[in-house]
DNA sequence: CAAAAAGATTGACAATAGTCAATAAATCAC
DNA sequence: GTGATTTATTGACTATTGTCAATCTTTTTG
């Protein structure tokens, strides 16, 4: 089993040598290039995501091109478009790494195999999706309750690595706002 | 148990007599009468509510006195101010229900036990979150692609029952946005 | 039912944020 | 390293939305 997935379950989990087989061996590990894609809009999500190395950017597109930022998933973390891969859906969403990227990548149909088999797992799983549920929250109170700079400056509070990582684009439609008023925000305060 | 919650848990858990029975003795009624406030801002949500009759509101206050609407929640389904019951930590936002409403209310500690005990009920429990988070991540997704009357039509389609119930004012707030320009988007449109 | 309270609408103006365009800076790929 | 591409900044203008205030309507409550 990866080192960085180990400790990921260290201690949440505790497993038995074979349970631990059985999860090494439903996670493949897999290496991006910069800004590979690897969801396409249209198609259904039918991974989960645990990023290793570099990180995981959920967007969506219109018609015209212009892009938002719906998740951002960094190293330790898991994630993919959500929506998707729970309804089996086609993913307004689409998936790529924004960085050269080492991912575990565990199937539907093995995440319902863990969740089945492994003791524990459901409730380890419950939690983390509870804590996201929670974070998608707080995601939304700023976006009805705040105005552009103040919702920039909760996220230089809670999460910098997405400001210090990330080219400015990506920042601005995050946090659902134009890139030129990003900067500008920036270069006020 | 009372019949909304039976039906409620009919197809996703099959009980027995005594199973049923714990479960029936976990939620406790209460009857609300309008406005009335269930969890105050500050104190924590120490129970998970399931709406018979009537609705809650789950919403922010600043110190201006402006409110926002987190959450709507209608009869045959549960909600309560979430990051405050999970994390046992005092909670920002307020629950009142807007409309005379019968409850069932379920503590912190029967939850665990009923995710202890019954088996099946954390796989429903989990699903349902599952459920409630792709609600959050699309209302999210509205917030940063959307301008206000795009996101006031995908609410007339999506859930109309909350622009016939409830007072412009709330169905504004819930918007994110004033209760003016909601009354201007509703005139030119 | 009537008075009072709450909610909805409209107008005038201000503030915030978006768009388009030009330029500057940084980064990438060869 | 250097040209090419992408990204960031800045200015001018526009559009959207918010705020404040006045009025009108509906709802509540005694």
């Amino acid at each position: 089993m990866h080192p960085a997935l180990k400790q990921h379950l260290e201690d949440k989990l505790i497993l038995s040598p074979e349970h631990e087989r059985l999860i090494a061996n439903c996670f493949k590990t897999r290496f991006t290039k910069r800004n590979e894609i690897l969801v396409e809009k249209g198609s259904i999500a039918k991974h989960l995501y645990f990023v290793v190395k570099g990180c995981l950017r959920v967007f969506l597109t219109d018609d015209e091109g212009n892009e938002s930022t719906r998740f951002l998933i960094f190293e330790g973390r898991m994630g993919t478009a959500f929506p998707s891969f729970i309804l089996k859906e086609p993913s307004v969403a689409s998936i790529q790494s924004p960085e050269p990227s080492e991912l575990l990548v565990l199937s539907y149909a093995d995440r319902d195999l863990l969740l089945k088999e492994i003791p524990g797992f459901e409730t380890m799983y419950r939690t983390g999706l509870e804590l996201d549920y929670i974070a998608s929250i707080q995601r939304i109170e700023s976006l009805i309750t705040m105005d552009s700079k103040a919702r920039y400056n909760i996220l230089m509070q809670t999460q910098p690595e997405i400001i210090k990582r990330l080219p400015n684009k990506i920042v601005a439609d995050y946090l659902g706002i134009s890139q030129e008023t990003l900067s500008r925000l920036k270069s006020k305060k």
